[in-house]
DNA sequence: AATGAATGAGAGTTCATTCAT
DNA sequence: GATGAATGAACTCTCATTCAT
């Protein structure tokens, strides 16, 4: 039925593991073509270039993630509960794409992506932007710029899970849930 | 004397360059030769392959980041002092060697990366969790695991870094400071 | 009845045009395909190759022109009649069919090209050469081998045609009267 | 001594012959660096793409055409002298370097020759317009535009020249005179 | 009969590495 | 010791041809 949307995944998925694993430079089409089980030229049927390829992954994820982040927001809980459920979505999303995490921390940023890339980093930003600019008004969280306690929240974030790639600690839920305590405490007023 | 040093620093700064910026497979060889000034096969005199220049520049740079960070080393202030000494090695590193912070950020844990790396990257944290260790056990700093901790604040810094290399923040003294005080609090008791 | 025929002349004129323009190896075969709005497999269904392809468009159009050549000889006028008769059905054929005498001289003596084009080359030449040595044993035309007259005449209009493709010069009827003249008068005794 | 050049020309060489054979999009890159007795990526320290090596090729021989046209050419003979030292020096050119004549022909005008090739075509044909200009005015030659006389000459020596190659005349002392004949015949008055 | 997605061999091109100078 | 021209393996990408539908 999906014949066609079958294999662009396939392409996407084996694309999201060896780039992330390898690097852009690092990873060879015909690599790709026959991780995801197609001919080398296939891709090319799919993705003009090795170039748009990265783009398309970046863009899948970057927007996936930014999409689990607002499912079911809590508009209404209390600004710690709200707080919580960032987190945790983050740690949801980690814990279930580790190779896309990876993957979009390692390409952020990159020469070869897109304008649309950059477009749908900003987007995935902006609610915790406005989140941080709210609980800042209401003296909730510290009177300092959200790019600045955002950075070093998300920053907190991502050396956590890199501490878990590399195996120097396990992401068990009592160590996500008292490093959420602490980026909390790092941010409240 | 120095001309045979002075020619291997200028290989290994101008691999510092293109590697930060390119990445390891996104940098040709001659493009270092002709960046550093000399002949694209004397890089070969002075490193046998690609692998083991990106691994010397890993090498020297985890280094020295090693060694600034405990040069002068406030033994006997308090655990804030000893913290905010951290903090400030940390800050001025990045001001003064910003391509350096980049290469390692970039290459870390990279396949093509020699165990001795790996080992200079334990020796440099571990100042960080004996300190982390110590403050704990007196009840200064939360009883959580060093390598806890220790990934979360350094993940807040680098995520306060990579924001203003985008330029989304300016790393001002008060910024600096500002967010040096939300770590603490991140890992205080 | 004609359908088959349709699809295999579509592909037909579809390869003319862009193998005059491309060149043989210049052009692709899907292309030809999309041109003709046929599959890409459909070609394969009416030529087993590109190369037969390349040859029937060749074996079509040197056939035509020989048989355009010879439609309606004057047997019985004078030799500057028929001389002249020749060269008016070359200037009607280069306008009526540009492509074709373009295709023809781009692809002309290719290593390609089969044995059967060459013997059609011959055929088509004949009645010219025909005409030249009747001509020269009248002491109409000069005492010199059919094949040099030809050559010569031949390479004249080819000449001028391209010259026009160039936009060099415009082919208008006193232009072409002009040619004829001039050719004329290179091979009369 | 001049061993750069002699691969510089080694590549020429084979290029003009592949190229001459086979045309532009026939002849494989790999296939000049063989014939040339060179590696494949030496090519691409002489020519930075396969275009430009086809378009070093043309200028190179487009030129050298041009030279011996004008090389002692004989400003104060007749015209009917002047048009014999041209279509000599031709001959000759043919006689000693058909590839390079085939080659010519062969890329005429073709899309990836750059302007400068074009110039270049222009500036070899000007000696003989002017020559047809100057015999038109003087009416030793016919009143028609040069480009019309120098098409049709030029023409029907390339018709000559390809009737030799393809070994149905042979281009001897004799049938090179009389074909000059006729063809001087044809445009003069 | 017709298709066009899929393919893999081969195209143009780059680059880590070597070696004659 | 230093060089940079030379290389060929491996890269990205194209396309003549096939075959399941």
């Amino acid at each position: 039925m999906s014949d066609k949307h079958d294999k662009r995944d396939a392409i996407l998925d084996a694309a999201l593991e060896l780039f992330a694993e390898r690097g852009f430079h690092g990873t060879a089409v015909p690599l790709v073509a026959e991780k995801a089980n197609v001919g080398a030229g296939t891709i090319y049927r799919y993705f003009p270039s090795k170039e748009s390829l990265v783009n398309a992954v970046y863009l899948k994820w970057k927007t996936e993630l930014g999409r689990v982040m607002m499912e079911d927001f809590p508009f209404h809980a209390s600004p710690r509960e709200q707080f919580h459920f960032f987190w945790q979505k983050c740690a949801v999303f980690a814990a279930e794409n580790p190779l896309a995490l990876k993957f979009l921390e390692l390409h952020h940023h990159q020469t070869y992506l897109s304008d649309e890339c950059r477009k749908a980093e900003e987007q995935v930003l902006e609610p915790a932007f406005l989140f941080l600019t709210q609980t800042a008004q209401a003296k909730i969280t510290k009177a300092l710029p959200p790019v600045l306690l955002g950075a070093l929240v998300y920053g907190a974030f991502i050396g956590l899970v890199k501490a878990s790639w590399e195996g120097r600690i396990e992401l068990t839920r009592e160590t996500l849930d008292a490093a959420e305590q602490c980026c909390w405490e790092a941010i409240r007023a």
